[in-house]
DNA sequence: GTCTATATTTCGATAGAC
DNA sequence: GTCTATCGAAATATAGAC
């Protein structure tokens, strides 16, 4: 395989995610992904003989491995304090599309075998666990906060954080980021007064 | 209009609602809501003449409204305080399908006119907005609760209830009630030790 | 590697029998 | 009111030229 090859086929899965992602698998043709990239249609099987489907397969796989490694790079590079540490998760998700795990099990997986949904869910959850469970122990265990169970703080935490994604279009970046921080906040210090 | 029409019309509409709230608008045909009700797909247009982008509106309308007065009447049944209050805003939505806001306006109403897309969204958000402002407007008067902002406050907290339909399937009722209302917990006491 | 051309299926929608 | 039959458009997928 030269590299021109894995040029094109990373620009398809590129253009792939960011049209599955925010559209989800059902509304997006392969010639809304070909001609996002200047190809036609008929050209992506040479790059995915498996079709439609290899193609989603392959780019949600992509798609969790990098959130995993993106979550884990961000939280290193933040530091030891908590509250950096889960500003840099929701800056994260700002810069990411929409990540619908709600729309990913209840619509999406129906179009796949059974085996290959599961195996995607366990990846996407795994993705956001993972790297959330690196903050989540250590403050447990210094008695900063107190959480019951560290796999529903980590759905709530991302679903939590998703919203960012609700605002108006216009919205610019930079109010983006400050709603993500205020949404840890909450999340955070609670809406109680103490 | 008799009340047999009234009767079918009512089938079909709760039906839809359940296929376009699960898998969303491009993924479910008109087909599948026809069959769902034992006819043929033709005959919907009996009830729907202007087709499927019809249907779906009026379903979604329907839908909205139902949360807005099912939240209304959950949270005037819980009582004064406010931590019940978000207990029956959290059953509420756990007995309800899953409401997806993000793919809401990034997908399905890419297929609507704009300004019926509008339209409707802004129903949705005021169908949540309205009812949860009667939560927090007297609690932050009181001074029992600390929220800078009602509107993200309410799509944070309708965002994250949203994580009590990411648990497996197999889950049964009683303790995604559970999860709800440790998700409300969460949000009301927050993470950090006190 | 990318294209044109086409096969096959499925969708939304309409016409008309009953 | 509900059906069968069918149309036209669009989707996935394949075949083969270049």
């Amino acid at each position: 395989m030269t590299s021109a090859q894995n040029a094109t086929r990373e620009r398809i899965l590129a253009s792939a995610d960011q049209l599955f992602s925010k559209r989800g698998y059902a509304a997006v043709t392969l010639r809304d992904i070909a001609s996002s990239i200047g190809i036609k249609h008929a050209s992506l099987y040479y790059y995915a003989p498996g079709g439609k489907k290899e193609l989603y397969v392959a780019v949600m796989e992509r798609n969790f491995l990098r959130h995993r490694q993106g979550l884990t790079d961000a939280i290193v590079r933040a530091g030891v304090d908590v509250r950096m540490q889960l500003y840099a998760v929701a800056d994260w998700f700002v810069t990411q599309p929409p990540l619908n795990l709600s729309r990913l099990h209840e619509a999406d997986m129906d179009d796949l075998g059974s085996d290959q949904a599961d195996a995607l869910m366990t990846l996407a959850y795994d993705a956001m666990r993972t790297p959330l469970r690196s903050i989540f122990e250590p403050a447990a265990a210094a008695g900063l906060v107190q959480i019951h169970d560290f796999n529903v703080a980590a759905l709530a935490l991302v679903s939590l954080l998703q919203s960012v994604h609700n605002v108006p279009a216009h919205y610019p970046m930079p109010v983006r980021y400050q709603i993500g921080h205020t949404l840890v906040d909450m999340l955070l210090d609670g809406w109680r007064t103490r």
